[in-house]
DNA sequence: CGAAAAGCGGACCTCAATGGTCCTATTCAG
DNA sequence: CTGAATAGGACCATTGAGGTCCGCTTTTCG
C-alpha cells in the first residue's frame, strides 16, 4: 500500500477545512465527529500539516484549524509528501550506490520511471478537485 | 514501499535462472548462496512462484529450480503481480462499494489512474531486460 | 531396497511501522 | 482567572514483513 491510513484521514480533514474556509476555524473536534476520524490521532496529522504550513492552528476558546492554502493551489502529489513523506517504490536492497549483483542494474531506472509516472499522476489534481459533501439526509452542516 | 524485499530476491532469482535456464535445473542453495538470500525465505519465493507456474521445480537429488517461462515473454508486471499481489495503492478505508462521506468521491478515479500508469510502465520490461551478470573479478559464471 | 539429495510446507519467531491513546503544558477569549 | 482550545511527548497494541525451523515427501542412484 503506498498510501496510509493517514493519508486518507488527512486528505479528508483539507477537504472538510477547504470546504469551510471562509468560516474562521474549525475545531478538532467537528472534524474528528464528522468525519469519524479518530480525534486524538487526527491532532498529530493537523498538527503534521500545521508544521508544513498547509492549515494554520489557532490556540483558545474559539480557536482551531484553518485551510492556509488556495485549495486550487495545493496538488495531490504536495498532500501525500506532506502526510506521508516521499513516495518510495523501491529500496534498492543491494547497496545503493553499486551493487555488486548486477552489472547494469536496470532496476532503478524502471522504479524511478515509476516514480514520476506516480508523481504526474498526483500532480494533475489539486485540494479544489475533491470537494467535501455530506450525502446524509438530515442537514447538520446547513450547507450555505 | 510499493515493492518488499520478497519481490527484490525473486526477481533476481528469476534472472538468475534465466541466465542459466539451459544448463538443467539449479539448486536452492546454489541461487541462495550466489544472491546473497537467505537460503529458507527463497525457499518460500520460489515456491510461489513454481504454483504460478513460473519456475518448475524438481524434487531428489540434481533437482532444482527451472525457469519455465520464456524470459522474454514474461513482464516485470506480471512478475511483481506474482510475487507481491496486485499493486494495491490506496485502500479506501470508507465503506468499499458507496462511501457516505464523499458525494462523488474521485479518490478512487485518481489511484486506479495511478495503478495504471504503474502497470503500463511495469508492463513495458520484461525478465530478459534484466540481465544477471557477476561483476566479480573471478568468471565463475562463465558467460555463454 | 535404502540412503542421500533435493524441494514442500506448516508452525513459529522477531521487529519495526502503523494506528492509536493519554496526559500535561500552553495559549488565548471573555 | 478560568475554561476552551491546540501542542506535543510518552506510551501502547496490532499487523505484516522478513526470516527460521523442522519434519515430510519425492526422486535418484548404488
Amino acid at each position: 500500500m503506498i498510501f496510509s491510513r493517514k493519508t486518507d484521514y488527512g486528505l479528508r480533514a483539507l477537504m472538510y477545512l477547504a470546504e469551510r474556509r471562509a468560516r474562521g476555524p474549525v475545531t478538532l473536534s467537528e472534524i474528528a465527529e464528522k468525519l469519524m476520524i479518530p480525534k486524538a490521532f487526527l491532532s498529530k496529522i493537523l498538527q503534521q500539516l500545521a508544521k508544513k504550513g498547509v492549515v494554520r492552528s489557532l490556540k483558545g476558546p474559539s480557536g482551531g484549524f484553518v485551510l492556509a492554502v488556495e485549495p486550487s493551489e495545493v496538488t495531490l502529489q504536495e498532500i501525500l509528501t506532506e502526510i506521508d513523506g516521499p513516495t518510495r517504490v523501491f529500496e534498492c536492497f543491494a547497496t545503493e550506490s553499486d551493487c555488486t549483483l548486477y552489472g547494469d542494474c536496470l532496476m532503478r531506472e524502471v522504479f524511478s520511471e515509476v516514480e514520476d509516472q506516480i508523481g504526474s499522476v498526483l500532480s494533475r489534481y489539486t485540494l479544489a478537485d475533491f470537494r467535501y459533501s455530506e450525502k446524509q439526509a438530515d442537514s447538520t452542516a446547513s450547507k450555505a
